[in-house]
DNA sequence: ATTATAATTTGTCATTTTGCTAATTGACAA
DNA sequence: TTGTCAATTAGCAAAATGACAAATTATAAT
């Protein structure tokens, strides 16, 4: 009964709701591919994966440096069916999907590094055109 | 799509939890059975009604001064199949569905006289024990 | 018509959640 | 051992959520 709690709250959340069906779809992905899919800050999308492995919906592998996740084996069987009927007709998935199938064509190493780089980049842009900074 | 995320967020509260298993085990119920139930305020369990009915969850049939609430035919069977599994087993739900006995054994008419009083009895003893009054 | 009452809508407040940046951790590499 | 880099944790602001009381609506009864 706990458990229903966590599951429905980490399913119900549009961007972990993304996560699942990339997940679905590709057996294991580490947090770079999700944050390049997602274009979300690399620790939003590991607070995401934290709740989705509360909730026992994935399960994680560390490789060196790189965490991979993957759907879990405990996962709802009733609850996947109906993850497949309801979300996969979605365009916003299909676009997923086809972005996706380009991230997996690049290599890990470089995408982290774009993501690096893009990070130092906002930085840079924010600085020089914020006036309002907080304390 | 748009389903999905209302649906999973409908189901993510423990009181519409146990709204969807009380409906699930007793056909209809009207609001006050189920403040009588939750003992929480009626525009507050009227609000999750309404939630549920906004994710296509339940239906609602009104009867005179009453509505009347019930699992909709919508219901995905797959995630009632879960629910099954996953919620009934709960002590707590065990607990409401002890109390719901007692609740439908009373006439509802006397039901919400009592939640009437119990309103107005919770208002003067607000007003006399509190002093730290809001605006 | 007027009153009483079950339910809903509205407005307020406290709590939770989601996003971010900054700081920290953990593992590889030089 | 020192530096680098992917991921996590910590801390904060904005938005969403759930609770309540007060006001409103809609229906039955007088």
């Amino acid at each position: 009964m706990k458990a229903y709690l966590h599951i429905t709250k980490a399913l119900a959340d549009g961007s972990r709701m993304r996560i699942v069906a990339a997940l679905l779809r590709n057996n294991e992905l580490c947090v770079c591919q999700l944050v390049e899919l997602l274009r979300l800050a690399t620790p939003t999308v590991s607070r995401h994966m934290a709740v989705l492995q509360g909730a026992g919906l994935v399960e994680s592998r560390k490789d060196g440096r790189w965490v991979h996740y993957r759907i879990s084996a405990a996962f709802p069987g009733q609850l996947l069916q109906w993850f497949e009927e309801e979300v996969f007709t979605a365009q916003e998935i299909k676009t997923d999907e086809a972005v996706l199938k380009d991230i997996l064509a690049t290599p890990v190493e470089e995408l982290c590094r774009n993501q690096s780089k893009r990070k130092t980049f906002n930085h840079r842009v924010r600085r020089s055109c914020d006036t309002n900074h907080r304390p």
